[in-house]
DNA sequence: ACGTGTTGATAAAACGTTTTACCACCTCTA
DNA sequence: TAGAGGTGGTAAAACGTTTTATCAACACGT
């Protein structure tokens, strides 16, 4: 591969006019004529500067890491797409991670913010006190910021209307006429979990029903959780008539146990998940869900990384869009009758 | 952060002590009391090599990319936890890159093989004129593998059994007394493509059946082209019972519209797709499918890149474990009067 | 006292950039 | 012709490792 050193030769200038020229320094006067021969070199070579060399004279890689719980799930992969846009518009890349919990990996990623392997942090879903301890230390070092995470580091934190998106959710079922709504949580001690669990409670608060403590059940964003956690709620709360469900690939998992405990949704049974994402249109029946910013959360998580650590403010609630609710079957209005009777 | 030189000097020794004894070199003999001494000076400074220096020196970054078409697939997740696995036997890391058509991302991809950024180059789904050059000029400068890919290129090509994965699938159907039994492909001309459709063609005619021409019709892989390929295909051919569809995502959605379209499954059609995924146990009813070693096609090319150039044959068949059927709901056996009838 | 081995290190070059400071040359103007 | 100012560059250091070759010190046998 061609060095610069190599290059220059061939355009018959030093290095530093082609490093300059390359990098667009302004303050660097070349005749027409000699930019024209360095760049024929550059092109002539294949000419494309050495990574690591750039890294460590400049100290900057051009990388920024996110890791994310599970990148096969879509609410991730959508959040992804969001950030690598935001860090192209900065020049940057996204590396990116997969740790649930990332205590496991600490190693790993001490080793890569250690040795200088990227210009900043983007971490998903942080609560544990050993990922918490990786995220103050990593603070000292490149600007770290945490995604949908507890408030429990001085790092920049980007979050979600959660409580917001389930109060529309919520409010939703209510209008339909359903009072009795369970609550499928998305993970025990969570940030997010806590936050829509609000917005459930307050949205029943308002319009006068008390949510029952036995309505709430915990589950978490497999398919596999969600189908396990509806089996669970219905046993002991079968009077509920309707369930928000916390995360969209729990639905999907819900869905498909109600169908096989003969629960027909939405006939028996409305539901309404937090989240969009491809599959929530090719369920059947498809599911009504609120739609959230994701890929904006992403570009929000990546924006605060690169414009660094400066006025940045502790925390950052992605707003917009707001959360909006897309209606599509897994919900319908309960006739009076229904109403009445239950 | 601590430098190499200062963690030798708080140690006592020079660099090279400290750099030797760290990536233990067998050539070096220390007593063990200096090579205390160096550990804990690590330890108390927290040092870790600079990466952009180590990679620069030794010239290699310890870096693999894999370039997917679309990370959000099932499909796709899988192949890369399996490279992943393998890629971490060699002490390699690997880096993502979305790309579908890595044409578009030319520059960059270039800019990370021509700066020595990776050690070697895992690329999916190469189809086209513009990425097959890609491949050719990668392969000049590091280890390059393609999977699933055309056999285009002089680089090593990793391959799952599509042929055999479609005939298992197809024999099934006809052990259920399917005889009319169509083909959803993936993608126009690509290499898996033919394959699976050949092994449906050739399945059929082994049972002395003739698949029509018009009985295939070329989808996709994500939930929105199957639906809208299914729709086609019934369009024209409504004699069908039975469906193979070669990929689980495009099932999914052709699910979906047989749905709409009041085409129960599996009553009045039968489905089998091609490959296993989270999503195909949870949609209702479960899909049949053939499972094919994803993971291990992962594991396949992280290995074949990291053993290098070295007596890699230019094309490598995963066949271990075998493609096997795994009987959900999705499919079943025709009665001895639906056999006549048809 | 002198060679010979062994032990336990070290010095210095090299990797390929970027960047700061400096400089040679030319053209004016007085 | 001297000085000033502009034009078009260049030299060299620095970034933090790894690695090769070298070496001081010591013990040992004669």
């Amino acid at each position: 591969m061609a060095t610069i050193t190599e290059t220059a030769r061939a355009a018959g200038v030093s290095a530093a006019v082609v490093s300059r020229i390359l990098n667009g320094d302004e303050t660097l006067r070349v005749r027409d004529d000699t930019r024209r021969r360095v760049m024929e070199a550059v092109e002539a070579l294949d000419f494309s500067p050495n990574f690591a060399a750039k890294t460590l004279r400049s100290a900057e890689s051009g990388l920024l890491a996110l890791v994310v719980h599970d990148f096969g799930n879509p609410v991730y992969t959508e959040i992804i797409a969001g950030a690598q846009h935001a860090a192209a518009q900065f020049g940057k890349s996204v590396l990116l991670g997969e740790g649930g919990g990332l205590a496991g990996h600490a190693s790993r990623i001490r080793q890569l913010i250690g040795g200088g392997g990227v210009d900043g942090l983007m971490l998903q879903g942080i609560g544990s006190k050993g990922d918490i301890a990786l995220v103050n230390a990593a603070r000292r070092w490149m600007p770290t910021v945490m995604l949908q995470s507890a408030r429990a580091s001085a790092s920049t934190l980007v979050m979600l209307q959660d409580e917001e998106a389930a109060r529309l959710a919520t409010s939703h079922l209510l209008d339909f006429g359903h009072t009795r709504i369970g609550c499928l949580g998305t993970g025990a001690g969570l940030r997010i979990s806590e936050g829509r669990k609000a917005g459930w409670i307050s949205a029943m608060r308002k319009r006068g029903h008390s949510p029952q403590n036995s309505w709430y059940e915990t589950a978490g964003s497999s398919y596999e959780i969600g189908s396990r956690a509806v089996a669970r709620l219905l046993d002991r709360a079968p009077e509920l008539t309707a369930i928000l469900c916390c995360n969209v690939n729990a639905a999907v998992g819900a869905l498909a146990r109600l169908y096989d405990i003969g629960k027909p949704v939405p006939e028996d049974l409305s539901l309404v998940a937090i989240h969009d994402a491809p599959i929530a249109e090719y369920t059947r029946p498809a599911l009504t869900v609120v739609k959230t910013p994701l890929w904006e959360l992403g570009v929000a998580a990546a924006r605060a990384c690169c414009t660094g650590r400066d006025a940045q403010p502790g925390e950052v609630l992605v707003s917009a869009p707001a959360p909006i609710l897309i209606q599509r079957a897994s919900a319908r209005s309960l006739s009076c009758d229904e109403r009445v009777l239950t």
